[in-house]
DNA sequence: CGTTGTTTTGACACTAGTCAATGGGTGTGG
DNA sequence: CCACACCCATTGACTAGTGTCAAAACAACG
């Protein structure tokens, strides 16, 4: 650890714009850039953080992939969310200044380390980084709100088809393919974060395989028929003319 | 409307610590009281805001209670949460401008008008305006993250208890007791938030009673032995000292 | 006092969980 | 290079917990 990393630029990153920069000016970005700390890449299942412990950094994906948790009393595992590229994690730790949740890595991944203190800072300086700050916060909501309504409120096979909507929808925003990715994360994983056991992920894989909508190997993922997956879930995408909503 | 309401006072607030100004000085919770409007009392089923109309303001709970709920293509509705006063609603609106959910009043109720825009402008002014604002937001994704965990992994019993637990301590927040209540919202709505039927509701509570853990009349609620309660919920609670989290 | 909306209760069906066994990759060591 | 072990994923059989539907009881309101 005595070794120094390069230090990082924004506005070189290719996701820069998904990322804590998005709306700030250029002399702003850079001004960002010069309090971010690299960190040495996560192999896969290795830590990031833990519930409970000091928050003194906030951290944004820069490559590879994240699995957030927590535990109630018991000892039982909810997956909170996965964190693609551009992806700010430890936002719950703004509270007590204490992580709330745990967060490990899906696959040798790297991030860019943000010091809370000097972020606060920065923030103070530059409206338009608090007000992307608060956008951000407001993300995370307004997307855990969604997880709710599927946790609450869905069968299995809707919640299977909204997990690889999601997925294809962040890889697409990311510049990936929608149609055809890997997924980082193992079968419990899906599963405890869809709220299911994971025989009845791989039952409704199959399923799906079956049907001839999308395509599984192993890990990796094929849509076959998008739109048909998309109507499923979502019943006005077949037919977009006759839908009320 | 043309009548003009009389201009809040948030120092003489008794839940203002509960509240925004939590950590302001007492001259910066003026300017903040100042920009703060009165707004008439909402009705039983009156709705404050609905998802995707814009959002010109934020709003507290000065009284009463209020339930946020999104609804999915199909109409689905999922209950997003229970407001009580000093809470804040439409955080999920910073995002893009527009509501993500809506949001009615469970009984007659007040709000604390803050227009948004100049909201945005004081938290430029007052740093420590800027921090509670973000501790909100931070405190909404860890009580949203819980929630679903609540959604993912717990059988109806324990929703159950974890919801009148919820609403004990809250209560409790507010100076009134933590073991006696009105619930304020239908079985339907409790049952809507809970992921869970209204009969399944119905059946937990009667259970409750059978079982001397509480006591139902309609909307009241009175909790006979709490940490009996809790120790179902949480089985720490019942042996701290063997306890081995 | 009837009407309406809400809550409770019962009977039954069905989805998804659990348990257990099998299958398939991947990696390591002989 | 092959054999074995390990982990992960799949499949099957069975079960339990909730949802659904329908009816009745109850409270609130005009």
């Amino acid at each position: 650890m005595g070794l120094s990393l390069p230090q990082p630029s924004c506005s070189n990153c290719r996701i820069s714009d998904l990322c804590l920069p998005y709306g700030l000016h250029i002399n702003e970005v850079e001004q960002l850039a010069l309090i971010i700390k690299n960190k040495r890449p996560l192999r896969i299942d290795e830590l990031l953080y833990s519930r409970d412990t000091e928050c003194l950094n906030l951290y944004a994906v820069k490559s590879g992939s994240f699995r957030g948790f927590i535990t109630n009393t018991e000892g039982v595992e909810q997956t909170i969310g996965f964190y693609l590229p551009g992806e700010l994690m430890g936002l719950d730790a703004l509270l007590h200044g204490r992580f709330s949740c745990s967060v490990v890595a899906l696959e040798t991944s790297s991030v860019c380390e943000l010091p809370l203190a000097r972020l606060n800072e920065l923030c103070v300086e530059l409206p338009s980084l608090q007000y992307q700050m608060m956008r951000i916060l407001s993300k995370e909501i307004t997307s855990d709100h969604d997880q709710m309504l599927l946790l609450g409120r869905s069968s299995a096979k809707e919640r299977m088809l909204m997990f690889l909507l999601m997925l294809s929808k962040r890889y697409g925003a990311l510049g990936f393919s929608t149609t055809e990715f890997n997924l980082s994360m193992r079968r419990q994983d899906i599963a405890n974060f869809l709220g299911l056991s994971n025989e009845t992920i791989s039952r409704q894989l199959t399923e799906l395989s079956k049907a001839g909508v999308i395509a599984v190997k192993q890990r990796g993922i094929r849509i076959i028929d998008l739109n048909l997956l998309k109507s499923i879930v979502e019943p006005c995408y077949a037919h977009p003319i006759s839908c009320p909503a």
